[in-house]
DNA sequence: TGGAATTGGCTTTTT
DNA sequence: GCCAATTCCA
């Protein structure tokens, strides 16, 4: 059937009309459809009309579109592919509509819910986010006997996170780990497997381990996918993990269609276990590829791309790579030194209204990033007080929300009823006598008897917990009662008396897959499987729609009473949590009309999968505010970018350690981005003073800064004098420009002169005969004060340790600790 | 028992 | 400075 439709759609859709317009090695990409391809894409290079084109031409040749698999890493990158193939695809929009654009994890979820039997899942377990991994992790922690205090939680977390993306299972784990930490780890690891298990749930990690393991291990499964999946397009493959890895890989075994797209300067995600040499490989795991280079640049200025160049050209661990432009010479960048994050957001917030009075700017065309989260605030207030229309991509703002995350607690108990996770999170909300005490006499008593705790609430009148106060009793029999009528309502049955819920083992988690086992049941792969598993629940009765069902669990769950006596009492506050949980039934209603065959679950897991930065998509109209990371991908004719300060922008946590220097040529590449994200007017700021966690700090301008070359910037001093004591006064105000250029000019690197006796320290530490010596008593904005035991050179920079006499011993890097010496 | 008030601890980036 | 966890009070 596939060649018949394709032969229509081929009718209707020229390749010529296709590749219009696309320039010679575009062209070459966008034709090569068999066998693998690299496409190594510049910022900036038209690698997303690539793409979209070579997939567009794909169609056009008669390849079914539900064969193709496109795969990008967020969300919204996944919009706007979807969005564009479509657009391209014009009249044949039917076939747009069957090619696959999915994120991995999207994908990894679609993936374990077809095949949950074979991995010991309900079709109903639900994805566990990062906080109700901590949660889980806490508890795994507390059943090992080991106290949060000794093994933060968040280090677990992000261990067996590391693990899980290496395909590291505990026992995999034990194995390669001896030391004591690992050793606890390991422990808790497997224990919080045993929990996840135990309450059908999925980490995100997951999503792409168990669908790694299942397609490496399972031939029959692999195959059936690969069929499927007969032609393979990954975005952004810099930014793959191990797992991510081994499913292309495994996707693309027998057919090799497999095309890689990315940039390995821009890859940022290291630090959640991206590995490089995945791109940079590509060529030894598929002797064949064809290689594709997209240099020229259609997007920067000339200006803005040499300073992005000479940039990233202080990278050592990189492929040379020469983006150039045809696009005009354009204005400088602009630098503005500011005294504290009030004016540097004062500042931005000037130069957007200049720029949208003077130069008719869209709000919209216009954004200003951030290294963290936290720098936002400053700016949000800047943006609100001038009233410019603005948006902000936080992470966790909206999804983050208690009362968002009550609700969707809700709605996951119902759809996965040994959600112990989410039943421990809204027990008492609202409030109904669950203590921490009555909720650990339910746990123990559900473990014992091998069911949920919410069975174990429903089965109180035949089996009661004595240990239970009367109070928690009634409650906890109620909440029972509530979850009862919901589940009856949305899926019209009484749940499957007390489906089995023995705890899996681990064995049974990980185990690979037996392959007798599979070939019994063998059953053809049907995309729509999941689709009948939902109507088996939910016969015969009209579709429910997404908003009619949270609705109603917002009303049944009392959440809503709950919320609209908060209103009445605190009156209107800027976050009402009844505001946003009708937000939430927006977007409950979006997915309605998006998706008229959508199920609960379905709805869910996009939402837990979802973050903030996706609802701005197409929210024109207003400066956007976001994260360096959130940027990838996206353009804007105006950029700012503010905390151009050594420990912010190449962030602390590269620096640290003796300035590790993969970390820091990660944050280089991060700024790279971001530069690379502006079209034609860049602005980047840094502020002498800053408020770190409450406390204010002077700061030192980012090395990165002294690394652009000096005639494509222009530098605007305005901190003026510096502020008080201790660094020698000497206002650079004006002539701090030639200062600028004396010490941080040109993009060369030897240690620059500098004459500057006094002031700050970045020049103290540029002599090799700084003023620190062993035995001088200095002061740490942190860490308050301590004597220099022991200074030694480390390449560019001095290594010191610190005993400080509250702190203890630090070692520190003399260049980026900003210490004052207080004579010895 | 629930809600308010206080302390302590900690911060990168995201699916 | 903000958030979570803990303690305190009605």
């Amino acid at each position: 059937m596939g060649s018949a439709v394709g032969k229509l759609v081929a009718g209707m859709l020229k390749s010529e009309d296709v590749l219009k317009g696309l320039t010679k090695p575009q062209r070459e990409a966008a034709t090569h459809i068999d066998g693998p391809l690299l496409v190594l894409a510049g910022a900036g290079s038209g690698k997303t009309r690539t793409i979209t084109r070579r997939v567009a031409f794909m169609v056009s040749c008669g390849i079914p579109a539900q064969n193709i698999l496109a795969i990008t890493f967020t969300n919204k990158a996944a919009g706007e592919m979807r969005e564009r193939i479509r657009a391209l695809l014009g009249g044949a929009g039917a076939q747009g509509r069957g090619v696959n654009v999915l994120t991995f994890h999207a994908l990894g979820a679609r993936i374990v819910r077809d095949y949950a039997d074979l991995l010991n899942l309900p079709a109903s377990f639900t994805i566990f986010d990062t906080a109700d991994q901590l949660k889980l992790i806490k508890q795994a922690l507390s059943d090992c006997g080991l106290s949060p205090e000794n093994y933060p939680p968040q280090a677990i977390r992000s261990a067996i996170s590391g693990a899980k993306n290496k395909l590291q299972t505990p026992g995999l784990y034990t194995t390669g780990n001896t030391d004591h930490f690992a050793r606890c780890v390991a422990r808790v690891y497997s224990r919080y497997e045993t929990l996840l298990g135990a309450a059908k749930g999925v980490d995100f990690d997951d999503l792409l381990l168990k669908v790694a393991i299942l397609l490496r291990d399972n031939k029959e499964i692999r195959t059936q996918l690969q069929d499927r999946f007969q032609y393979l397009l990954i975005d952004e493959y810099q930014d793959t993990n191990h797992a991510q890895f081994i499913i292309a890989h495994m996707l693309a075994m027998d057919h090799k269609n497999i095309c890689a797209t990315g940039d390995p300067d821009q890859s940022i995600y290291g630090w959640r276990g991206a590995n490089l040499n995945n791109i940079l490989e590509f060529e030894q795991f598929f002797p064949n590829a064809k290689v594709v280079y997209l240099e020229q640049n259609y997007r920067s200025t000339k200006n803005i791309l040499a300073a992005a160049s000479a940039l990233i050209a202080n990278n050592i661990k990189r492929k040379k790579k020469d983006l150039w432009t045809e696009n005009e010479q354009g204005p400088l960048i602009d630098i503005i030194t500011c005294r504290d994050e009030a004016q540097e957001a004062e500042q931005i917030v000037e130069r957007v209204q200049q720029a949208h009075d003077q130069q008719k700017i869209f709000w919209g065309d216009m954004a200003v990033f951030y290294r963290v989260n936290s720098l936002s605030r400053a700016l949000e207030d800047a943006f609100m007080k001038a009233g410019i229309p603005y948006q902000v991509a936080r992470g966790t703002e909206f999804y983050g929300r208690k009362e968002i995350r009550d609700v969707i607690a809700y709605m996951k108990v119902v759809v996965n009823v040994a959600d112990n996770v989410s039943l421990e999170r809204i027990a008492n909300v609202p409030p109904r006598a669950m203590t921490e005490a009555n909720l650990d006499f339910i746990r123990q008593a559900a473990e014992q008897r091998g069911v949920s705790m919410l069975q174990a609430m429903q089965q109180l009148d035949t089996t009661p917990i004595p240990s239970l106060t009367r109070q928690g009793g009634s409650g906890a029999a109620n909440l029972g009662r509530i979850f009862l009528a919901l589940r009856q309502w949305v899926y019209g049955t009484t749940p499957p008396p007390a489906e089995v819920t023995e705890e899996p083992s681990e064995a049974d988690l990980f185990q690979n897959i037996n392959v007798d086992e599979l070939m019994e049941s063998s059953e053809e792969y049907n995309p729509g499987v999941h689709d009948e598993i939902a109507t088996e629940t939910a016969p015969a009765k009209p579709r429910l729609t997404m908003k009619a069902i949270l609705e109603r669990i917002y009303t049944e769950s009392g959440l809503e009473a709950m919320h609209t006596k908060q209103r009445q009492r605190d009156g209107e506050t800027d976050d009402d949590p009844l505001a946003n949980v009708n937000e939430l039934i927006n977007v409950a209603a979006e997915f309605d009309a998006q998706n008229t065959d959508g199920t609960l679950d379905d709805f869910l897991a996009q939402i837990t999968l979802a973050s903030d930065v996706d609802r701005l998509q197409d929210a024109g109209g207003a400066v956007t505010l976001m994260t360096l990371h959130a940027a990838k991908g996206l353009e804007f004719p105006w950029v700012g970018i503010v905390g151009w300060e050594d420990g912010l922008l190449p962030h602390m946590r590269a620096l640290m350690n003796g300035g590790n220097e993969t970390e820091l040529e990660e944050e280089r590449r991060l700024a790279f981005v971001g530069i690379t994200r502006a079209m034609k007017h860049l602005l980047l700021t840094n502020a002498r003073c800053r408020m770190i966690r409450g406390e204010t700090q002077r700061t030192i301008a980012s090395q990165f800064l002294r690394e652009l070359p000096k005639e494509t910037f222009n530098h605007l001093d305005l901190a003026g004098e510096e502020p008080l004591g201790s660094r020698g006064g000497s206002g650079r105000s004006e002539s701090f420009r030639s200062g600028w250029q004396q010490r941080f000019g040109g993009a060369s690197s030897g240690p620059s002169s500098s004459s500057g006796s006094s002031s700050s320290s970045s020049d103290s530490s540029e002599n090799s005969g700084h003023r620190f010596r062993r035995g001088m008593m200095v002061r740490h904005a942190q860490f308050g004060i301590g004597r220099i035991e022991h200074l030694e050179k480390a390449g560019n920079q001095t290594r010191t340790v610190v005993t400080f006499n509250t702190h203890g011993r630090k070692t520190l890097i003399l260049e980026y600790a900003h210490l004052e010496p207080l004579g010895s």
